[in-house]
DNA sequence: TGGCTGTTTCAATGCCGCTTGAAGTGTCGA
DNA sequence: TCGACACTTCAAGCGGCATTGAAACAGCCA
């Protein structure tokens, strides 16, 4: 018998790796980290990340689309904001728990 | 006044990514949770995940190269095993954490 | 030694995602 | 209503990474 794991149903797996690798991208990777410190308008991350317009623009969509950011128009502004579980569902999303080599083994 | 925050390095950031982006592939995804279980010889991965034998032992690499896992070979099979601080490095690695919106707002 | 199994490496292909330039939408002020 | 600003969408182009087939390498047993 070669070692009964409960395996992962493969569209969780898809999930969780689609969601990781929306985070692991440069860019996106910091955009989520400056927008953890509070809702911010795009020209505001434009200037913190110095990445033309429209480029910027593509990888909000795709942060949008994982439902990791949610966006507001403001007059004439855009604010983005950390969706309220996208720490909660990232960390989620890793195939492996810190220190889990030291409890391992679930029978 | 543009919102002063704590910028994280450039090459930190490339870092993060590469790492995530290491984990965010379906294959190694599922490599790695298995791998949580304890070490496991590549035969064993191979009937877990059902690919060609090279295509594992090409993500075994990359794993192996992010020092994810560690590989020692014991006889005429190699067992590969989870590198100790590799969960910790993977939750380090994240952009945000876990009810990081709580928090939030620090002005 | 020769053959077999287990595992890796190499070379080549194809696809997907990032990037870029240009055009489009929406809002405000003159 | 016109123009300026903020932001998004569209259409290519390009490069890197996953996948594949074939060959190489390593250890075991006859």
């Amino acid at each position: 018998m070669p070692l009964e794991v409960s395996t992962t149903p493969p569209e969780a797996v898809a999930r969780s790796a689609t969601l990781l690798a929306v985070a692991a991208d440069p860019l996106r990777w910091r955009l989520l980290r400056l927008l953890e410190a509070g809702p911010t308008c795009v020209c505001e991350l434009q200037r913190a990340c110095d990445v033309p317009a429209n480029l910027l623009s593509y990888h909000l969509r795709v942060l949008r689309e994982a439902d990791l950011v949610t966006a507001s128009r403001r007059g004439r502004w855009i604010d983005y904001a950390l969706a309220e579980d996208a720490g909660t569902r990232l960390a989620a999303a890793l195939p492996i728990r810190a220190g889990a080599w030291e409890v391992g083994d679930r029978s």
